[in-house]
DNA sequence: TCTTTATGTAAAC
DNA sequence: TTTACCTAAAGAA
């Protein structure tokens, strides 16, 4: 599920595995081609995430990656006979020489070369990233910000210019924990409770970050063996379920900026 | 095998 | 506010 976390681990992941060596790029499904033969054995400098975004450093220019709904990245594993064929999906195809596991990516909404000033314009529009080194330290801005407006507190939350990270599941579960119902104007909110939401929030993406998968139930509810023992239900309180997990009363679903928000009315208050 | 749906965003109305 | 993008998994038939 692409919400921060996932942009976070692939980074973190991405570098071990590539940065600081020369990597070969190549694009088999053929829209990134053009792009991808500039950067080819070219040293990747790092490999840096954002919000949702992930950028690629290089000296002749920087890829931008998002993954969007679809977009995925694989594992792929060099075996005696060389790399595995690709599939036809493949946008791009990344590895280092001298390793035996690279990455190939399908579906992204952006997979693209851009220049510095592009890079910037990017970075410029996307707020705060709670997988961040200033998430704690921006706190108070992002209050002043959602607080001092009419918009729905559901909705400023999963506006990827005021903090980013944040994504249509965690948009959900962080509101039910916070008891919040997600209609609330943001001037009706109280300071205190979207204090603690919002440190909720940078508390369960780096969960997420850790466990490989959104979980938002108590940690009690994990068992020795970790999220696998859950099944995909049982690691929310009311994403996309039929019953609330807290006091098993119906889920409501509305619709917010076109998304599904899903909220427990008994117990979800403004 | 076909249809539906999804974690997201930006362009089009 | 709606649509399009684009891929894969899940469910229906």
């Amino acid at each position: 599920m692409p919400e921060g976390h996932t942009i976070h681990r692939h980074a973190r992941f991405q570098n071990l595995l590539l940065s600081g060596k020369r990597t070969a790029s190549s694009s088999p499904q053929g829209r990134f081609a053009e792009d991808a033969s500039v950067i080819d054995g070219c040293k990747l400098q790092r490999v840096e995430p954002l919000g949702k975004h992930l950028f690629y450093h290089y000296r002749p220019g920087v890829v931008h990656v998002h993954l969007g709904m679809y977009g995925r990245f694989k594992k792929i594993r060099r075996a005696s006979g060389g790399w595995p064929e690709p599939t036809p999906a493949v946008r791009w195809r990344l590895t280092a020489p001298g390793s035996r596991v690279g990455v190939d990516l399908t579906g992204p909404t952006a997979c693209e070369l851009l220049e510095a000033d592009e890079v910037a314009a990017i970075r410029k529009r996307i707020g705060v990233d709670l997988l961040g080194p200033a998430a704690a330290a921006s706190r108070d801005a992002v209050r002043e910000r959602m607080l001092g407006s009419v918009t729905p507190i559901g909705v400023a939350l999963m506006d990827q210019r005021i903090t980013s990270g944040i994504g249509n599941a965690y948009r959900a579960e962080l509101l039910y924990r916070a008891r919040l119902d997600p209609r609330t104007p943001g001037r009706r909110v109280d300071p205190a409770v979207f204090d603690a939401m919002y440190d909720d929030a940078v508390y369960l993406l780096k969960v997420g970050v850790r466990h490989r998968h959104i979980l938002c139930v108590e940690p009690e509810a994990v068992g020795k063996r970790g999220w696998r023992e859950l099944d995909a239900d049982e690691r929310f309180w009311v994403y996309r379920r039929e019953a609330c997990r807290g006091c098993g009363g119906p889920v409501e679903e509305i619709k917010q900026a076109g998304r599904s928000v899903y909220l427990c009315p008994r117990e979800q208050r403004g």
